[in-house]
DNA sequence: AATCTAGGGATTTTT
DNA sequence: TCCCTAGATT
C-alpha cells in the first residue's frame, strides 16, 4: 500500500479518521461550517492515492451542480486532471446519462426528453381537459405535487389506488397519475422525478445492468444525505449493495427539503440500514464567530435533536448580531443598503462580501428597486430562471421537436406560437384524431390530409410540418446547431412577430434568445462531440443557482434554501416576520415549524464575521398594505448576542407592536448611519402602478448620468454615452466594452447596475 | 382566429 | 399587484 499523502496533515483528528475509513458504510455527522467539502475532497483524493479505486470507478452525487464543480476543482487540485474522470454531479444529472445509455431497456430512447415542472404541469393540464375535469377546479398543480410525492415515495400508479384512494381527489389523482405515465412514455418523455425513479425499475428489471453499474461505482459517497428522498435512498442502496462503500454526509440540522419529499429518516436511519456502519462527528466550526454559533445553537436546541454532536469554534467572540426594526419593505432595503455601504467604507468588506438572504423569491423585488437605485452592485441568484423564460422554453420546445417528435407536450407548446391560424378549434380536433388513432399528434399532422380539418388551418400545418421537416433533414446532413437554431427563429416567425410586437417586452425577449444563441455556439465549440440531444440535456438540469459567482463585486441576494452550503462574511436575514418566516401556510395547516427553524438555522450560519436580522412592521402583499408581527425567532434567539441598532438588548417575548418607539431617534454608536423610521427615505405617494418604475426623489441621487460605468445583466460591463427622455421614458445610450458596441436602452426596462 | 376586457386567484422553498 | 383565462368582440 502507497505511502499516507501528506494532505492528510491539513485535517483535524475527527476529520482525519473520516478520510482513512475507507471500505465499509460510513456516516459523517458534519455541522454547520465544519469543513465537509474539505473531506469528501480529501476522501476521494484519499482513495485514489491509495489505489483504492480508479478515478472512474467513484461515484460522488451532490444537490447542486455547483457543488459538484467546485468538489471537482478542489480534488483537481491535489491529484491533478484525472479528476476529471470522476463521477460526480447531482443525482438528476448523473442518472439522466446513465438512462441515455440504457434508454431502450425500459422503452423509451436516448432522445428522450427531460419535462421540468411547467412541462409536467401542463401534460397534466392536457390530461385533465382531456377527462373532462375543470383545470379550475382541479389545480393541475395540487395534482402534480400528488404524483411527484408518490413517485418519490416509490409509489406505483396501481398502488396509489389501494393506499391513497379516500376522496374524490384521491381518486382523479390516481387516474391521472396512470394516464400520466403512459402518457410520458408515448411522450418519450421523463420528469424530474423519473430521472430517479426510471433507474430504479431500470435496475429491478435487468440484474446484469444493475450489476454492471454496481461494479463500475466501487465507491459512492453522498453530499447532503439528509436532504434525500425515499427515490434517491432506494437507488444509491441498490448501488451500493455489492461493495458497501458508501460514504454519506450530512448534518440533520440543515435538513430543509421536505416539500421535495426529502426523508430526515434517511440519515437517522443510517446506521440501522447499514450493517456495520460507522458514525464520525466533525463538530468543529471554522466559520463562524463565537457569537454567531451562539445564536444559531440557541435556534437549533429548541428542536428535537437527533444524532450526538456539539459544534464548537476556536473563532473569537465577535460582533453581536443587530436586529433592524423597520418600517416596511422599502425602508428594510434601503437600511441594508446603508449598512453594506457603511461596513465597506469602515470596514474594508467588499460587496461580494455580503449576503442578503430570504425566505421568498418574491422578496428580492424590492431589494433589485432600492439597490440600484442606491448604486450598490448585486447578483440576484434564483428565481425565475433563463432557462425557464417563456421565449427560451419556446425555442427549446421546437428543437426538442426536432430530435423527438412525438412529444406532444412541446408540440402542443409552440404549434401556434407565433399564431399561424393554427387555432384552439383545430388543435382540438387533431388533438381528437390522436387519441382516436392512438398516434402521437405529430403523425397525425404528418397526415393532416386524411382528416378533416378547417382548410386554412390544414394549409398551415402543411406549412409547419415541412418547416420541420427540413430543420431535421439539416440537422442529419450535420448542420451547425446554431445555424439550425437561427433558421430557426427566421423560418418558424417567431423573430418577425416580436420585431413586429415592438414592445419593451419583446425587446428583452429578442435580447434572451440572443443569449440562448450564445450558450448554444458555445456548448458546440466547447464539446467533443456536441449533439442536440446532449445540449438540452444538460440545459435542462441547469440552475440558476449554479451561476452564482463568488468573485463577482456584487451583494449576493437568495433565498435561505438557495444559500446552503455557501458562507459569506457579512449576512442579513431578513423579512423575520410571522407569516413570512417562520411562513404562512395557505389552509393554517401543515407548517412545519420546524423545518423553518432549520431554514433559519441554516441562515444563521451561513455568516462568517458580521449578521443581521431583520423585520418589517408593515408589508405589501398582492398590493395591500399588512401588519406584520415580528418572527418567534427573534424571541428565541440567545438575548446576549443580539442588540437593537442603538446597542440596547431586545425585547423579547411580548408583542412588538405595545412597544411605542415612535420618537426614538435611532443613533447608531458604532456606525455612522443616522435613521428615523417614521421618515422612510423612499416617498410612498410615488407607488404607482408601473412596477417596474424607478423613482429619484432627488434627482442627484440617480446614478444614471452620462460617464457613469454601469452593468448589464447581458452584456456586460460598460459606460453611459449619452441619456435623453425624462422619467420612465428615460433612455441611455451605453457602449459596452466586452462587446465593443453601443446600445440604447430604457432605464425602466434595461436591468442595469452602477458599478465602479 | 385573433384581440380585448374583466374578474379571480396567487407567493413558500427546487432538481 | 400581476398573471391567467373565459367570454365577448372584431
Amino acid at each position: 500500500m502507497p505511502q499516507e499523502p501528506s494532505f492528510i496533515h491539513d485535517l483535524n483528528e475527527q476529520q482525519q479518521r473520516a478520510v482513512r475509513h475507507t471500505d465499509g458504510p460510513l456516516l459523517i455527522v458534519a455541522g454547520a461550517g465544519s469543513g465537509k467539502t474539505r473531506v469528501l475532497t480529501y476522501r476521494i483524493a484519499y482513495l485514489i492515492q491509495q489505489q483504492k479505486a480508479d478515478p472512474n470507478e467513484i461515484l460522488a452525487l451532490t444537490f447542486t451542480n455547483k457543488a459538484a464543480k467546485e468538489m471537482q476543482e478542489r480534488i483537481q487540485q491535489l491529484i491533478g486532471d484525472e479528476a476529471r474522470r470522476l463521477w460526480m454531479g447531482t443525482f438528476h444529472s448523473v442518472f439522466s446519462k446513465i438512462l441515455r445509455f440504457e434508454a431502450d431497456k425500459i422503452g423509451f430512447t436516448s432522445n428522450y426528453s427531460i419535462y421540468d415542472t411547467e412541462d409536467s404541469k401542463n401534460a397534466i393540464k392536457q390530461l385533465l381537459k382531456e377527462n373532462n375535469y375543470d383545470p379550475k377546479e382541479i389545480r393541475p398543480r395540487t395534482i402534480q405535487r400528488l404524483i411527484s410525492d408518490a413517485k418519490n415515495e416509490l409509489i406505483h400508479p396501481d398502488h396509489y389506488q389501494e393506499k391513497f384512494v379516500h376522496s374524490t381527489l384521491d381518486d382523479i389523482t390516481a387516474k391521472i397519475y396512470r394516464l400520466y405515465v403512459e402518457r410520458l412514455k408515448h411522450n418519450n418523455a421523463m420528469d424530474f422525478d423519473d430521472l430517479l425513479v426510471k433507474p430504479i425499475e431500470l435496475f429491478g428489471e435487468h440484474d446484469d445492468v444493475l450489476e454492471k453499474y454496481q461494479d463500475r461505482f466501487k465507491y459512492i459517497l453522498i453530499d447532503e444525505y439528509q436532504d434525500t428522498n425515499h427515490a434517491q435512498y432506494k437507488v444509491t442502496n441498490l448501488l451500493a449493495n455489492k461493495y458497501k462503500n458508501l460514504c454519506v454526509v450530512g448534518d440533520d440540522a440543515q435538513s430543509i427539503y421536505s416539500f421535495r419529499g426529502a426523508d430526515i429518516r434517511n440519515i437517522l436511519d443510517f446506521k440501522n440500514d447499514y450493517e456495520g456502519a460507522v458514525e464520525i462527528p466533525l463538530e468543529q466550526n471554522y466559520r463562524s464567530t463565537k457569537a454567531i454559533l451562539k445564536a444559531a445553537d440557541s435556534i437549533i436546541k429548541r428542536n428535537d435533536s437527533q444524532l450526538d454532536k456539539t459544534l464548537w469554534t476556536d473563532n473569537d467572540m465577535g460582533d453581536t448580531i443587530t436586529v433592524l426594526d423597520n418600517y416596511d419593505e422599502r425602508d428594510e432595503a434601503n437600511r441594508v443598503a446603508n449598512y453594506i455601504k457603511e461596513l465597506k467604507a469602515r470596514k474594508g468588506y467588499g460587496y461580494n462580501d455580503f449576503a442578503v438572504l430570504y425566505r421568498t423569491n418574491y422578496q428580492s423585488r424590492v431589494y433589485e428597486e432600492t439597490f440600484r437605485r442606491k448604486g450598490v452592485p448585486y447578483q440576484l441568484v434564483g428565481g425565475l430562471s433563463f432557462y425557464q423564460r417563456k421565449e427560451i422554453k419556446d425555442i427549446l420546445a421546437y428543437l426538442t421537436l426536432l430530435i423527438n417528435p412525438d412529444d406532444d407536450t412541446n408540440l402542443i407548446r409552440i404549434i401556434n406560437e407565433p399564431s399561424r391560424g393554427i387555432g384552439n378549434k383545430s388543435l382540438n380536433d387533431l388533438l381528437a384524431q390522436s387519441r382516436a388513432q392512438n398516434k402521437s399528434l405529430w403523425r397525425i399532422l404528418e397526415n393532416v390530409d386524411q382528416i378533416d380539418l378547417y382548410k386554412p388551418a390544414e394549409n398551415s400545418v402543411k406549412k409547419f410540418v415541412s418547416m420541420i421537416d427540413e430543420l431535421k433533414r439539416d440537422l442529419d446532413n450535420g448542420k451547425r446547431l446554431i445555424d439550425v437554431t437561427k433558421k430557426l427563429l427566421d423560418k418558424s416567425g417567431y423573430m418577425k412577430s416580436l420585431v413586429e410586437e415592438n414592445s419593451p417586452k419583446a425587446m428583452s425577449r429578442r435580447e434572451n434568445i440572443l443569449e440562448l444563441q450564445n450558450a448554444i455556439s458555445y456548448f458546440e465549440k466547447n464539446n467533443n462531440s456536441p449533439s442536440l440531444s446532449s445540449f438540452l440535456q444538460e440545459i435542462s438540469l441547469i440552475t440558476d443557482t449554479d451561476k452564482y459567482d463568488e468573485d463577482k463585486p456584487a451583494v449576493t441576494m437568495m433565498t435561505v434554501h438557495a444559500a446552503k452550503g455557501l458562507e459569506f462574511p457579512g449576512v442579513f436575514v431578513v423579512g423575520l416576520e410571522e407569516e413570512l418566516f417562520p411562513v404562512g401556510s395557505r389552509n393554517n395547516e401543515d407548517v412545519n415549524i420546524e423545518e423553518e427553524r432549520r431554514l433559519f438555522y441554516v441562515a444563521i450560519t451561513r455568516a462568517e464575521e458580521v449578521l443581521f436580522f431583520s423585520h418589517c412592521r408593515s408589508r405589501y402583499k398582492y398590493g395591500e398594505e399588512q401588519r406584520k408581527k415580528r418572527s418567534r425567532f427573534l424571541d428565541e434567539v440567545s438575548p446576549d448576542v443580539v442588540r437593537t441598532e442603538t446597542g440596547a438588548s431586545i425585547k423579547q417575548s411580548n408583542n412588538n407592536f405595545q412597544e411605542n418607539k415612535k420618537d426614538t431617534k435611532t443613533t447608531n454608536n458604532n456606525t455612522t448611519v443616522e435613521y428615523d423610521w417614521k421618515q422612510p427615505l423612499y416617498q410612498k405617494k410615488n407607488r404607482s402602478s408601473n412596477n417596474t418604475q424607478i423613482h429619484y426623489d432627488n434627482p442627484d441621487e440617480d446614478p444614471f448620468q452620462v460617464g457613469a460605468k454601469v452593468e448589464h445583466n447581458i452584456f456586460g460591463p460598460g459606460k453611459i454615452i449619452s441619456r435623453s427622455g425624462k422619467g420612465e421614458r428615460t433612455k441611455v445610450v451605453v457602449y459596452f466594452n466586452e462587446r465593443k458596441q453601443r446600445k440604447t436602452l430604457m432605464l425602466r426596462v434595461a436591468k442595469l447596475s452602477v458599478i465602479g
